[in-house]
Parts: structure tokens; sequence; C-alpha cells
DNA sequence: CAAACAATAT
DNA sequence: AATATTGTTT
């Protein structure tokens, strides 16, 4: 079966669990990379006759581009998949337009390079007043805004409200720091992401979902079949719970049946959590305190319409279970670099990164060059934090790391191209829509299996939360695998980061590096007027109206 | 076959 | 109400 997830123009994929190359239709929804870190595999515009056709080769870098009517359309992405290499970038769509805040000049720099290395279309500032002014003069300019949480006077956060509430624009929140409190805070103040540092391409290439997804959720609101109404309880008695799923099963069987199920309710709506009704629902259970939170008191916050308690229920287990993994992993040890010791004094072996944030930052450290090993060491968070206090922007290891990647990123492609001019009869392009499902399904497989191990680039120390997804960790025996395969990465990562930092050392000259291209990129950028405080109020107050 | 998710059972 | 299990979908 072949689903199609539908945004205007059409965008369309086949489906899930697959390995590399495609999103499921429910991934698309949320927003995010699918179970495997999938990428879409066909995108394209127009009506759906003109679709008919699966995208060919032939077609090459067609540029598709953002109206500035604000009219999403997304040109089709050229389908053509190079197997040589393994995050193709063809499948993003060009020319997003993204508003990058942050005010550490090098993770500007490093960011905004790999923005484009997706072909986005990349505005950068420093500042959220410039931010505000861009958005407010350019209005409709942008279609997603990414920013750093922690931007002096609570920046982050105002740039959220008023770019997510006042112009309507997904945004993303980015920081190496992600306590739970902070991502939970972002996510309830409407963040339609939240990316924590350091940030790999592969985590960029999706981005765009979050403007799609904003869109299908204002087309869908909230709709739920209302066959909750008296019928079945005046039946006489005679339906039970338990009798629903035999029912179903029936009526596929007789006619008659089937006649008065498709009247009453076609296949017993379920609800569909979007992300508005998510954010109802995490705002009630703020209201009542976590543990105060019950299924009961939930509904009768949220005031929806149609909404059954047993509905608040099933998504507060999932719910409760994110919480818990969520803070599992941000309270594991996180290891450090092995030169740790020599810089700070603190006795060999590791140490756990600091989750306080900008408070705790000890003031001595904007004496320290900007890559000493206690700059490396200090969190992410916090050497960007303590650069930004002393003036001069210093890089801090999240910004390092993502630079590192990038870097692999680079090489990694370059080779890919290599490889493929010189072999060019040999590549192994299917015909669009030639294989059988099963047997691309089987190549899959075994091109994964081939280049799992030899990917540095896709290490992650953290997973990737997106919300209103959960992992399903309801069914024991069968989440098993998968907590495996978490368990697996993170190991993987703790092998190998000392490596990373012992690399960026030896083989970046990074201060030098950055500062000039980020001075370059800056200008270009950087010019709007330093808008005072009481503007940034101003808009506020505006987008409460 | 896996994974996500919501309904349903206990 | 909390948790476990199942059904359905992708």
């Amino acid at each position: 079966m072949k689903v199609v997830f539908e945004f205007r123009e059409g965008i369309e994929t086949e489906h899930c669990w697959t390995n590399e190359e495609e999103t499921c239709k429910r991934c698309i929804a949320h927003g995010r990379s699918c179970c495997n870190n999938g990428v879409l595999v066909s995108l394209y515009e127009g009506s759906r006759e003109e679709n008919a056709s699966p995208p060919t080769s032939t077609r090459n870098s067609t540029s598709s581009t953002i109206e500035t009517s604000g009219k999403m359309s997304i040109t089709r992405v050229d389908g053509t998949m190079i197997p040589s290499m393994k995050h193709p970038p063809q499948f993003s769509p060009k020319g997003l337009r993204v508003l990058l805040v942050d005010d550490n000049p090098f993770f500007v720099d490093v960011m905004g390079r790999m923005l484009r290395e997706c072909e986005y279309n990349v505005t950068m500032c420093t500042r959220v007043s410039q931010a505000i002014y861009l958005l407010k003069k350019n209005r409709g300019t942008f279609d997603i805004v990414m920013s750093e949480v922690f931007l002096p006077e609570e920046g982050g956060f105002q740039l959220l409200e008023i770019a997510g509430l006042g112009f309507g624009l997904p945004v993303i929140l980015m920081s190496a720091m992600a306590e739970t409190s902070v991502v939970m805070r972002g996510v309830t103040h409407g963040a339609c992401d939240f990316l924590i540092k350091p940030i790999r391409m592969e985590e960029l290439r999706n981005i765009w979902q979050h403007v799609i997804r904003r869109r299908q959720d204002c087309k869908i609101s909230f709709n739920l079949l209302d066959d909750s109404g008296g019928d079945e309880s005046s039946d006489g008695g005679g339906t039970v719970d338990s009798k629903k799923r035999k029912d179903k099963a029936q009526a596929q069987e007789s006619d008659g049946r089937k006649m008065i199920e498709d009247i009453s309710g076609l296949k017993k709506a379920r609800v569909h959590w979007t992300v508005q009704l998510h954010q109802q629902f995490v705002k009630a259970v703020n209201q009542l305190q976590i543990d105060k939170a019950v299924p009961k008191k939930i509904l009768d916050i949220m005031k929806v319409q149609g909404l059954t308690r047993e509905n608040v229920a099933s998504h507060l287990q999932k719910y409760r279970l994110y919480l818990r993994r969520l803070s599992g992993i941000n309270s594991e040890p996180r290891p450090v670099a092995s030169f740790q010791a020599a810089g700070n004094g603190i006795a060999g072996g590791s140490m756990q990164i600091r989750q306080g944030g900008r408070k705790q930052i000890q003031e001595n450290e904007e004496h320290q060059s900007l890559l000493s090993p206690s700059a490396l060491n200090n969190g992410g968070a916090g050497a960007a934090i303590s650069s930004r206090r002393s003036g001069s922007p210093g890089i801090d290891k999240a910004t390092l790391i993502s630079l590192h990647q990038y870097r692999a990123y680079q090489q990694k492609q370059a080779a890919g191209d290599e490889a493929q001019t010189i072999s060019k009869g040999g590549l192994d392009i299917e015909p669009a829509g030639g294989l059988s499902r099963k047997t691309r399904k089987r190549k899959r497989s075994a091109a994964a299996v081939k280049t799992e191990h030899v990917d540095t680039t896709r290490i992650s120390t953290k997973t990737q939360y997106s919300f209103p997804s959960f992992a399903d960790s309801t069914g024991k025996s069968r989440v098993t695998a998968r907590e495996g395969k978490e368990q697996e990465k993170i190991s993987l990562w703790n092998d190998t980061e000392d490596l990373f930092l012992e690399k960026f050392a030896h083989e970046y000259d990074l201060p030098n590096l950055s500062a000039a291209a980020a001075a370059q990129d800056f200008m270009s950028t950087a010019s709007a007027p330093d808008i005072s405080d009481y503007f940034i109020d101003d808009l506020l107050a505006q987008s409460h109206k």
C-alpha cells in the first residue's frame, strides 16, 4: 500500500521502519526523522495528476524556492540517489528560509554552513533584537526560526514567543544544555523542536518538516467524531466494552452491520494528538504538577470536546514514560576529554557535566585561551556563556563538535563525488519504479549493514526527542531491542568522544579559521540596527493581543 | 519481520 | 488511577 501524505502541493512518501531512505507518514507528521533516521524518499510538487509519474533522475537540481508570498512551494527535489553517499542532500527542500539566532558567532558560523549545506536559505544574526527586527521588517520572509535558548535577558524565550505566537513561525530551540526543565519550558512554550548541541547534519535535514507540520496542523485542527453520545449507553446494557473489538471484526462480514458502522462512525475514531492538543495537555499537567496530574483532572482543564478520560490516560501513560526516559538520559554521567585533569585541577577519571548553567560558571575562565582544556571540558553551555560575558566569543565544545561533524561530512561527500566520477557505469541507481518493494527493501538493509560501522558523523551523545512523540515503551517484551540499540549508541559515543576532541586540537586551527569566516559572513547579515529592549516589550505586548 | 501509537484490559 | 497488553497503522 502506498501511503500518501499531502500538504498542498503534495508530498508523497513510502512508509516507515525502513533503514535510511524513507520517512513514514507519521514521522513526517511529527516533524522528525524516521525511526531509523530516515530521509524522505520522494518529494514532488504539483497536483496529484502531475505526480502520477515518479521522479526520474533526469531532472536534476530543480531549484526549489519558497515564494515570498508566504505560500510554500517545494519544487520537486531531485529524487536520484547516489549510493556512495549516505546522506544525500537531494532530499532536502532547497531554499527553506531559516533565521538563525545565536549570540556566539562561532556557532552561528558553523551552523550557518551546515544549514547552507542543506541548501537552505540562511539568515544569521547574533542578537534577539536583530532577529526581531528582521522578522518584523520582512514579514513572511522566513519559514522557520532556529535560536539558542540562552540568550541575554531570556532572549531565547522572548524570541520564541514573538516568532512563534506573533509571527506564527515554527521555532526550533537549540542549546548544549538540555536539562529537562529547559527542554520542557521550551516545548511547553511552543517550540516545535529542541536540538541539543552539538547538532549533526542529519538533524538539520528534516527541519523543513516542521514548516509542513505546522500548516498541516492548522488544517486538520482537532475533530473527533462524536460517537461518544448516548447511543451506546442507551442501548439497554447490551453494549459492553469488551464487545467492541469483536463487533469491528464482524463488521467486515455482515453487510448490514457494515452499513451501520459506516453511518455511526467509520472505524471508531482515534484521537490524533496534534501539537496543539499535546500542548494543551502539557499545560494542564504542569498546572496540576506532574505528580498530581491524573487523567480526570487533566481532562477537566483541557476542556476539549469529545476527548475522553481514557484518551487522556493513554496519553499520560506515554508521557510519563517519556519523561522518565528523558530525565534518565540527562542525569547520565557524561564522558569528557581525557586531558581535562591538566586544565582544571580535578583529578583524572571523568567528571559529570555541570547542569546548573549560567550561574555556576566561574568568572576566571575568561582569562584562559579559547582552546584550553577547561574551555572544552566545561560543557557547551558553560563555555559559551562565559565567553559571552567576557566579550570575546569563544568556541564551546558543542560548536567544536558540530564543526568537526560538518567537516567529516564534507570530506565524506567529497570522497563520494570522486568515487562517482571515477566509476560512472558502476553506479547502482535503481529505476524509479522498477524494482519491487520487496527487492528494494532487501537491498536497503544490505546497504545499511555494510556501512553501519563506518559512519562516525552519526554518533550522537543524546537522543533527540520531539513532541508529541514518545518512544513506545509500553509492552515490555517488545521494547527490549530498542533499548539495546539506545545503549549501543551511548557506548559507541563513549568510546569515541575522546578521539574527537583530540582531533580537534590537532587538525583545526579553529579560532583563526572560524573568526575570519564568521566575520565575513557576519558583515552581510549583521547590519540590522540595534533595537532597544523596550521595543521588544512592545512587540511582546502586541503579540499577546 | 519493526516501530509508533492509541485503545483497551487488568 | 496506574500499568500492562493488544490492535492497528505505517
